[in-house]
DNA sequence: TATTGTTATACTCTATAACTATA
DNA sequence: TATAGTTATAGAGTATAACAATA
């Protein structure tokens, strides 16, 4: 790798500001920002809870929705169906969930929660409304509502 | 695996509403669908340009801040210096551009965008902004100028 | 001692293709 | 044929530790 010298260092940037201001222009790269920061926070609350926040999202939605498939499940949190059985795997090993066979559809699973898992979730979910209200104290309630009705309407969700 | 059988199917959920109402009341759940919404979609924009989004933001950084060092940018684009190195070198590899030794400091490089390089992001960087143009058209300019400030709120940037 | 760039490594998330068993 | 779950695999992003060269 041919390396050259710096023979004339600009003194002075070309405009002033951050280094990534052209960068900031972007929804997709504030949005990115914001997202990197609420992930590793709720990552970071759930681990006491032995969660990941995947775990975490498909525990929530097989708690709320007893019976629910995989492949329902795969389609609520937007993910491809070969990547949930993994993280269902993990839940059933430490006997949060259990798979239970559909009588009427044999190839499909029904996904329940055991009563730990539901007591889990619980205590995962209270953790981490408390992370996330300590990380958004800057915004005020009808500012969060804000912030979730604009994002929605980026993601259609239904 | 021992798995039993669903011997009594729910007929309703306990609750009305989407699979995954209970997390849609996260700020994280909601910032990270966008943001995976607006991550592919950026990624797809950038492709025909042989960047990704990695790349792409690198190459910004540099080609608005000439001389800037691998450490500089890291810390503009919140990752680890450790991480910049494979990104910098790929952009130095197609010749978008280059390293130069600082005579001042020789422990670091300068980091400079050639010709190509500029024109490269320049080229992307308009196809990217068409890109999200096509994303957010249900957001005003309003409502998008409202979305970058809430999303700054959450990441102090500076 | 501290910092810059680097290498190696590992973990997670994500995406695709192909397989099986059932429908 | 089509669908549900599964397996294998690969790419990308992210994080840590340790090293050489330099300050």
């Amino acid at each position: 790798m041919v390396r050259k010298t710096a023979d004339k260092p600009e003194e002075t940037p070309e405009q002033a500001g951050p280094l990534d201001r052209h960068l900031r222009d972007y929804a997709g790269y504030n949005i990115k920002r914001a997202s990197n920061i609420m992930q590793s926070n709720a990552a970071k609350a759930l681990d006491p809870y032995g969660l990941r926040i995947t775990t975490f999202s498909a525990l929530c939605v097989i708690v709320d929705n007893p019976d629910v498939t995989q492949s329902q499940l795969a389609a609520a949190l937007n993910m491809e169906r070969s990547n949930t059985v993994l993280i269902i795997d993990s839940l059933e090993e430490i006997n949060l969930i259990g798979r239970f066979r559909v009588p009427t559809d044999r190839r499909s699973y029904a996904l329940r929660a055991t009563l730990a898992g539901i007591k889990r979730r619980d205590a995962a979910a209270r953790a981490l409304a408390k992370a996330e209200e300590e990380r958004l104290v800057n915004l005020s309630p009808e500012e969060r509502a804000q912030l979730a009705d604009l994002l929605r309407r980026i993601d259609p969700l239904d």
